[in-house]
DNA sequence: ACCTGAACACCGTTCAAGT
DNA sequence: ACCTGAACACCGTTCAAGT
């Protein structure tokens, strides 16, 4: 069972979702395709299976954080190595929380969120979205990671850098009456770097929390 | 082409993205499969595609929005919009925004939130990130939305109310020593509304946003 | 320009049969 | 208790051939 996650795993980081089939994974077994339905009854487990296992680690990293006097604070020091984990494992973006049933320790992490919340003055409300809305900028900013970069910046023929700037110097070219928006931010958008993109909507959702919080 | 795009919509909303098949496609159409393949080069373009063609009606609701003097409550209302039609639709939440290069109508809605951004007192990394955050929220809540109910939601054999209660009953017998916030919540998350929780971390990301700017 | 039938290579899943 | 080979029903995609 261990090493049937372990090689799940190992085929998602190596080349994403699409890599992760019975067939795949049972040669890296050696064994048969059924075999592996003795330990898990259909994909979607195993796809639960293999994200809850990568989680507890991430989940053991979230406990090793210092913490700190201000509740807030640790929750984006929590939210942020979360996110750390989804960009080294974009796959993860797409299948983590899909099902707190399996995924045991996306629960916990889950609880170790929220503990936080329970240091504000907020009602249970409150709190829930709270934590809702928090995971879900993590999510919301971890899709974007999860697609598959296009084949040219696979192959290695387009740096992904290039590829952004490919798509900046399209907007370049639109209207700028019709899209002034778009020529604002184009030089921010060529050469953004996710994660920058990711604290800014955190620290923006946290603030409006501090705020709510009065805090 | 209009036609491929209308029948795939409509296979969509019926019954999700496994639904969409180019068997099932052709025979709507009352056609062989491969004549999919003259309008289209692949099913991610009849993705795009099909998710444009919708994006371009939720457009069209966006500027029929009458508009404020606060460009906060009017990104509000624009998000809203956004998330009620994903709410109608849930598979749009995995694909909206996916490839702002074919998806047209994706880039012009970006580009009319954004434009309410100009009127904030912010830097155009400000707004750009500002914007990222707000779609964010939009697509962290809708991602959600986008699984797939298990079966017997589908059946009918049991609401989607009983669903969250089912889970919220196994929340409730988790040991409070260890789960002291899953216990804190358990009321709140039984019977909650996907909306709700949708409008919290939006007016969190707002309230972060409105005091960025000052205004 | 538009459509077709038939094939290809690949999926997840099942099942009777083995140890 | 654990594994297997072989089949099943289904995918997206291609291609030579038709009008």
């Amino acid at each position: 069972m261990e090493s049937v996650l372990t090689e799940a795993v190992a085929l998602l980081d190596e080349a994403g979702a699409p890599a992760l089939t019975f067939r795949a994974l049972a040669q890296r077994l050696g064994g048969g395709v059924a075999s592996i339905y003795w330990y898990v009854a259909s994909k979607e487990e195993l796809l639960d299976r293999a994200t809850d296992h990568v989680v507890g680690a991430v989940l053991a990293d979230i406990e090793a954080l210092p913490g700190s006097d201000d509740p807030i604070d640790d929750l984006r020091a929590m939210a942020v190595t979360l996110f750390d984990a989804i960009v080294h494992r974009p796959w993860l973006g797409a299948y983590f929380m899909r099902n707190t049933d399996i995924q045991g320790n996306a629960l916990r992490l889950y609880e170790k969120l929220g503990r936080q919340t329970l240091r504000l003055d907020l009602s249970a409300r409150q709190r829930f979205h709270a934590v809702s809305a928090i995971t879900g900028v993590v999510i919301g900013s971890a899709v974007d990671l999860g697609q598959e970069p296009p084949e040219e910046v696979l192959d290695g023929t387009v740096t992904h850098d290039e590829f952004l700037s490919r798509f900046a110097q399209a907007w370049r070219e639109l209207d700028s009456e019709e899209f002034p928006f778009v020529h604002e931010i184009v030089d921010e958008f060529d050469g953004h770097d996710d994660v920058d993109q990711f604290r800014s909507a955190l620290d923006l959702t946290l603030a409006g929390l501090r705020l709510q919080a009065g805090a």
